[in-house]
DNA sequence: CATCGCTTTTGAAACCTTTCACTGACAGGA
DNA sequence: TCCTGTCAGTGAAAGGTTTCAAAAGCGATG
């Protein structure tokens, strides 16, 4: 029974019916007669017909489905992103697709490419580098982006981020008020915004309260991972007892959860010797042995603002380009205490 | 210059020359003279021309994506599969999309049901049921499907999997070997097939040793999330001193962090107090306050080779079915020691 | 100049679906 | 009986790309 790749006409043919008829079965049943459709329907089980999607969208001109490209499909924070993109999805019955950019230029502008062939809905991205010429041109070519967790210098297209100012200064008035008059802040590059976003806000709270800015000290990872917290927290340790901060900030979970694993093993007291504060609250950090004073951003949230402001400019002809900005929150937990 | 979806019509007229050869400049530009190739590649940029897929695809009659339907996006486990494909999808110059099916069946049959329409190379999946009729119906359709760390009752296609039922008899034995005598085991539920095979190789390997199976204790949970596993760590604080055991085996990762986070709180030593091993060796169970022991399994190699599975088969006319099975590992570190 | 061999270019057909103006058939009303 | 309106079904056209046989162009050779 089941033929290879059968067409309408197949169905057509074997139904002794129209090709109109069997594409009215499919996409307004209510106007074939029951028996009718009853009989193609019949038909189109036993020769195992699949409507073959590259025609019909040919027609149609656009395709069902959005695209986010992550920068890391590994980091938990950005599946939850993806999470609130999936369920705005689901709402408007669009199917999401995740491509992984892996912080590959390379990778990131194969995967634009191709979705953009593909004639998407829509885009959206946390980009290697958001001020790239290669996402105005897509843009500029009629496919709706909206930038995820990262801003443009030029406001010419959707974004959707969170003050990572007020997260980096949230963080610091924290330890502040429990005392610290020593504080280090650790993360890096600072060539990443959000990295640089954080320490001027830490910097700037630091001032606020009329402390010593050379008591701020920064500690330079050269990446945000488990392991570069824990050699940050090797550095730490080297440092003379007066010179020694109390405190530390990271700047997302990753690495204070590798800072709180080496302070902990090397047998310091968390938060007695050593407070620390991550950045993210993701899942793992309220699991740590020590729970981890965070910054939380509202990451479902995130996901389905950006979805929905895609599909506005997908769907509203005189769509505006907003930025929308989000505001962060601290989770005060046991490392900190 | 930038025209709303510019075609190849389009391009041809101004470039002054023939649809055929605007064709031969995109799909082999070493029959087409220099000269003619750089003033219709100039048109293309000048119009903003990118190519329609779905026409592409339609004339060619497959696509070049691999897709993999996975069971939790949220797991560090499944994304590290996921890299493997990639990997693998990056080397056959097929981009690989990701759908998540979030372990719900509807979800994932809407995404098969697009997948399929879409025509797509093939299909990798972790199913919530990998017994489903349906895969059968995609299958004998013509596309390949390769089922990833699951198995079928019956062998109609290719799967790549782990022995649990070794993984847990490793665990176990490791356990027994540190002089455990009253062994929890934490996990649930037993309808899921790993969850049940290395409960199977926990009895065995405890059965091997010569030892009460009344102290092989099971301790079921109604998932696996850090969540379930500090609660799990509730009830075995309730247990009467004598009656309580001095090691758990959770059936993976997240289980165990829960534990070990509700051990450590509520002022029990680990190992000292409470020995835990793990399963997944996700990247956290290194990186937890005590060092996770855990069985790791071969989770990017699981990705790759499931991947190179579904090309064979969908390139090879005479390919055989496989069912490849890994031997998982264990890692011991410090909360076992 | 005719012929040959080679490279470059052409134009039509094919891929499969959806849409839409249209035909037939039939029932009800005048 | 004739007309009108409704409903079910029809068939051709359109959408953009690739392929392939055939044509055209062109320099060299006899």
């Amino acid at each position: 029974m089941t033929v290879r790749n059968a067409s309408v006409k197949d169905v057509a043919a074997a139904a002794g019916v129209s090709l109109g008829t069997v594409s009215n079965v499919l996409n307004r049943p209510d106007r074939v007669s029951p028996s009718t459709r009853e009989r193609v329907e019949r038909v189109m089980a036993e020769l195992g017909f699949v409507r073959n999607e590259s025609a019909r969208q040919l027609r149609a001109g656009k395709s069902r489905t959005l695209a986010y490209v992550v920068l890391d499909a590994g980091n938990p924070f950005f599946t939850d992103v993806a999470a609130g993109i999936d369920d705005a999805a689901d709402d408007a019955a669009l199917s999401l697709v995740l491509c992984n950019s892996a912080n590959r230029a390379d990778r990131e502008a194969a995967h634009l490419a191709l979705l953009e062939q593909q004639r998407v809905q829509g885009i959206l991205i946390t980009p290697v580098d958001p001020d790239a010429v290669a996402l105005d041109l897509i843009a500029r070519r009629g496919t709706p982006i909206v930038v995820v967790d990262r801003t443009r210098r030029v406001e010419d297209f959707c974004t959707v981020s969170v003050d990572d100012v007020l997260g980096g200064r949230l963080a610091v008035e924290h330890l502040v008020d429990r005392g610290h008059r020593r504080v280090a802040v650790v993360g890096g590059p600072t060539t990443i915004g959000q990295v640089h976003d954080r320490y001027a806000g830490a910097r700037a709270a630091w001032a606020d309260a009329g402390l010593d800015p050379d008591d701020l000290v920064e500690l330079a990872t050269e990446a945000m991972t488990v392991a570069e917290g824990r050699s940050a927290g090797e550095r730490l340790s080297g440092l003379p007892g007066r010179r020694r901060p109390t405190a530390a900030f990271c700047v997302n979970d990753l690495l204070a959860l590798g800072l709180l694993q080496q302070s902990i093993g090397s047998g310091r007291s968390v938060p007695g010797d050593l407070a620390i504060i991550g950045y993210d609250d993701i899942e793992f950090a309220a699991a740590a042995a020590v729970p981890l004073t965070s910054v939380r951003q509202p990451r479902h949230q995130l996901g389905r603002t950006a979805a929905s402001l895609v599909l506005d400019e997908s769907s509203d002809p005189d769509h505006r380009h907003q930025q929308v900005t989000f505001t962060p929150e601290l989770v005060a937990r046991a490392s900190t205490l």
